[in-house]
DNA sequence: ATAGATGCAAAGGTTTTGCATAACT
DNA sequence: AGTTATGCAAAACCTTTGCATCTAT
């Protein structure tokens, strides 16, 4: 059984928190947020910022990039392929199928820059767990 | 100007955690090298496992994955889409493209698992830094 | 009134680093 | 011989958590 989940309240600090991750396009740090955040409330906490960072993810109004990051996973072939992770194990599976180059030069016309390369990760459930 | 690069050796440990990592296609994290290395080099350290993977990913000869781990980016948009990350500035950019989700039936049906979902990023040197 | 949120400080977990010693080449 | 790597332990770093207090509803 799960838990149930406890309303959320509006507090003066998730709004702004919300506002600040809303008027930025620089995909912040929790520590960034916390030093714009602390412009208007200067005593609050970085615990309260990272505890409504995950808040805000679980109300499905945020995204976190760079997550399943608390620790590093290392792959012996170092040719560049994509994955699966799966949420459940957390197994990460190869999969065989050839890289899309053609890709990175789309996007370097679209932003005018340079693409070295790209990664490509699958997220669900895998053959075991679904 | 950058420092000259040291001429690298292969050293009993170095061998072991590539092989360990060659042998494997469960993309381990550092602590369970330490733990397979450690069957055969016991009082091996896990700051040696880290000096190695660092080295052997210099080298090329291995992949990081969940890298840019050190701390996570937020996105104050929580609807799917793509990213481009400058490894210069290391500023993320959204993509102005629409999502794929046919590739994620494709990689059903070739891992015969349930995708929710997939990240692109890709990597290079923005407009500002090329 | 009361469950939920905050601030503070301490704890947790992963990764890095300084230093003396050991080992490649 | 000279430089690179190791082991150990301490430090650094980001993130989470316990607890007493406060606050939104």
């Amino acid at each position: 059984m799960s838990e149930a989940k406890p309303k959320r309240r509006m507090t003066r600090q998730r709004k702004k928190i919300l506002e600040v991750l809303k008027s930025t396009t620089c995909h912040p740090t929790a520590d960034w947020i916390y030093e714009q955040v602390k412009k208007e409330i200067p005593n609050i906490s970085l615990g309260t910022i990272y505890r409504n960072l995950n808040v805000l993810k679980e109300m499905g109004k945020i995204m976190e990039l760079n997550y399943g990051s608390s620790h590093s996973r290392f792959d012996g072939n170092p040719v560049q392929h994509y994955h699966f992770t799966c949420t459940e194990c957390d197994n990460v599976l190869d999969i065989e199928e050839s890289v899309h180059k053609d890709m990175d030069q789309r996007i370097e016309e679209e932003l005018d820059c340079e693409v070295d390369y790209h990664r490509l990760e699958f997220f669900g459930r895998c053959q075991d767990c679904k």
